[in-house]
RNA sequence: GAGGGUAUAGCUCAGUAGGUUAGAGCGACAGUUUGUGGUUCUGUAGGUCGUGGGUUCGAGACCCAUUACUCUCCCCA
């Protein structure tokens, strides 16, 4: 028998690693909670029709596709081969896959309204935490299942959304103590440039291009945009574009000059002014701008991003963004329901798991693998029994109590304490039955208290206390 | 999709210019005479060196193939 092994790109999840990714999801839910998003959950997996044509021609190569079953059928082996015919040739065929991994989060939510807006109260706020899946090559913090941690307004149009969204961002990364850049830019600003720079039809090769800038440099993205067509004045535009700097009011002040009168330039301005300045009286509304961060080469992959866009970065770490999102304004028409516009965010929870793991930013107390309090050493038959019973008087008080599965020596006892980082252990043996007590040792100061069977109160006072 | 790196004990790795029975540390287990651990000491177990070919008198080492993992680019969380 061969060794027993991971898909690639999956990983096992031990003790103190679920503890500190639970620490991750529930500040993020509750910080979701605090907004008024309400929890949402979806299947697995999807139709693949319902995933498919979504996410760019990339992103369809990334989905992880299942096969159907019973391919294996002798009475439909012709059909069956000229199904398979047609994967070979490249295309898609329900004959032999008809469902898909979920890939985002954002596309079964769009799915979900455009199925039950009927239903739904607008403005609809959800958020749902679960994985995803993406066939891709992992490498540094690119995992094939990972969890994303979506929150979302569908139905509302007021840019208040995103100033709050922004907050969401501001307030959890501040929770877990991950110094970050909120960086935003508005696809409405790109559009701007490209009406200016050659039409609208170039807008898809001007963004590929500025987004590669802090790869590539200035001087290969101009040359990029001369093979795809623009002309020298263009690209000069273009180049003065990428090349504005300063904090964010003067952003925005050069911004304006190059775009001029350019009307969906103006609303994307606008927009982000309207983020920025948002509440000026109060301290959150600071914090939240000392960490937002206007970013015109900001771009996004996700075809269907309309207006403001949003990517966090975490400082001083070699890490992709840690989380993305922006305004979609027609997202369930692509499922025949049109006008609901929607606004919303994501948390790659998978890379901020790894940044705090790099920074050393979890709290201790999360690391802790054993909610064991108290270790009862088993000494004998009689003496295990009134251990029971006390452990389950203890337990009732909510003191997590284990009992040593086996009567064997103290070393052994000790040590099964010590590594599952028990912190009391309590010896209940001859002597103690008869004179109905025990004793409670805190392994790591060393004392030890007698305490009566009729007194379990003292050990839920010793125990707790820090 | 393109290009690197690695693969030897449960874990982390050595293994020199190809040469007998493949090593260390940690861990595991046992003991150090039976009711107070974390130290020390002693001992034991555990590997057909990822897989399949080839070169050679001889391969863990060299060559080819293959698989897995890992990293970089593309793209992304």
């Amino acid at each position: 028998m061969s060794k027993p092994s991971l898909p690639q790109g999956t990983r096992d999840f031990s003790a103190a690693v679920v503890r500190k990714r639970n620490y991750i999801f529930n500040t993020i839910k509750a910080v979701f909670e605090l907004y008024g998003f309400e929890p949402l959950e979806t299947p697995a997996m999807e139709n693949l029709e319902t995933l498919m044509d979504k996410y760019g021609d990339e992103g369809d190569k990334l989905i992880f596709k299942i096969l159907n079953n019973g391919l294996d059928n002798p009475d439909k082996q012709q059909k069956i081969k000229e199904d398979f015919e047609t994967i070979l040739a490249g295309k898609n065929n329900k004959g032999i896959t008809e469902r898909a991994l979920r890939y985002d989060l954002t596309i079964p939510f769009a799915r979900y309204v455009a199925m039950n807006h009927g239903q739904l109260t607008f403005p609809f706020k959800r958020y749902q935490i679960q994985p995803v899946w993406r066939a891709d090559r992992p490498q540094r913090g690119r995992y094939r299942e990972f969890y994303q941690c979506d929150a979302d307004i569908v139905g509302s149009k007021t840019l208040l959304n995103e100033v709050e969204l922004v907050d969401i961002y501001a307030t959890v990364f501040s929770k877990l103590g991950i110094d970050v850049e909120i960086k935003i830019n508005s696809r409405k600003i790109l559009q701007a440039l490209a009406e200016i720079c050659g039409g609208a039809d170039k807008l898809i090769d001007i963004t590929v291009a500025i987004d590669k800038l802090d790869k590539i440099g200035i001087d290969k993205v101009k040359e990029e945009l001369q093979q795809k067509g623009l002309n020298a004045e263009q690209v000069a535009a273009i180049e003065s574009y990428l090349q504005i700097d300063g904090n964010n009011v003067a952003k925005l002040d050069k911004l304006k000059s190059i775009l001029k009168d350019n009307e969906i330039g103006k609303q994307g301005i606008d927009e982000i002014e309207f983020i920025l300045n948002y509440n000026t009286q109060n301290e959150k509304q600071e914090t939240r701008n000392e960490k937002l961060c206007i970013d015109f080469t900001l771009a996004r992959g996700l075809n269907y991003y309309t207006g403001i866009i949003f990517e966090i970065k975490a400082s001083n770490v070699q890490m992709g963004s840690i989380g993305g999102g922006g305004r979609y304004d027609d997202l369930t028409s692509l499922f025949g329901v049109p006008n609901i516009p929607g606004v919303g965010i994501s948390f790659g929870v998978d890379r901020i798991y790894d940044v705090m793991e790099e920074l050393k930013l979890f709290p201790k107390e999360v690391e802790s693998t054993t909610t064991t309090k108290i270790l009862f050493f088993n000494l004998g038959e009689a003496e295990s029994k009134k251990a029971y019973q006390i452990m389950q008087q203890l337990r009732d008080k909510n003191i997590g109590c284990e009992l040593y599965h086996d009567q064997t020596k103290f070393d052994k006892q000790f040590k099964y304490a010590e590594k599952k980082g028990i912190n009391y252990i309590a010896i209940l043996g001859s002597k103690e039955l008869e004179e109905g007590n025990f004793n409670l040792k805190n392994l790591s100061t060393g004392n030890q208290n007698s305490i009566a069977f009729d007194s379990i109160d003292e050990v839920v006072e010793i125990t707790t206390q820090k």
